[in-house]
DNA sequence: AGGACGATTAACT
DNA sequence: GTTAATCGTCCTC
């Protein structure tokens, strides 16, 4: 199998559309957030060069070369962080970037790691945004999404992807850029608004 | 040891 | 539409 191939048919690629609906429970310093997931985008391993498990295990990617259904989450732009879904298993990193989602429970507790937000519907609109509002960093990296004594669990993964799903490129990166690895529910007002990354910056 | 660059957001004009 | 904020990570000397 060819990489590309290998990339085309990955384990990021085959779990992203189904996690659109199901839902992330956060229970943290005593407070329960759900939020329903409406945008995911697929970051696979050794053959996505916008993955940051391109060029192999680092301190900050190791959660993404363990094992599949737990949180990888990072800490970017010098203030965000944003989570993913690990979903490789055997040696093979891969992940779903976690972008865009609907606060179904906990809104209260929402508001307030957010207080910055305007409208109800921006509290989970970014991956940033998402990770603030259900409490998501440094202390949740690694975090086992699957055991029902985790803080941060996945609920109500379904079997196929669900209807009205959307497909589109990947937000924010700088290389594949053309690759349609982003998924949403279309029509959803949750969903972030797209917008390119920049070129990697060219040398003269 | 130094520097470029972010899987972004909020606040501007 | 543009830009500042802000610092860990990783690549290149």
């Amino acid at each position: 199998m060819t990489p590309d191939r290998a990339a085309l048919s990955g384990p990021a690629l085959r779990l992203a559309p189904r996690l659109l609906g199901a839902r992330l429970v956060s229970e943290l310093a005593g407070q329960r957030v759900v939020v329903r997931l409406t945008e995911v985008e697929a970051y696979e391993g050794a053959d996505d060069p916008a993955s940051h498990a391109f060029r192999g295990p680092t301190g900050r990617t190791s959660v993404m070369f363990g094992p599949p259904g737990h949180l990888y989450c990072y800490f970017t732009y010098g203030m965000h962080w944003c989570a993913n879904v690990v979903c490789g298993s055997d040696g093979v990193a891969a992940a779903v970037l976690l972008r865009a989602g609907e606060v179904v429970e906990g809104a209260e507790a929402a508001w307030a790691r957010r207080p910055a937000c305007r409208a109800e519907r921006d509290l989970a609109r970014g991956p940033a945004r998402l990770a603030t509002c259900l409490g998501l960093g440094a202390a949740t990296n690694g975090a086992d999404l699957c055991s029902p004594s985790s803080p941060v669990r996945l609920e109500s993964v379904p079997r196929r992807r669900p209807r009205g799903v959307a497909v589109g490129p990947r937000i924010g990166i700088s290389v594949a850029t053309e690759r349609p690895w982003r998924f949403w529910l279309d029509g959803d007002p949750t969903v972030s608004a797209y917008k390119p990354g920049r070129p990697t910056r060219q040398t003269l």
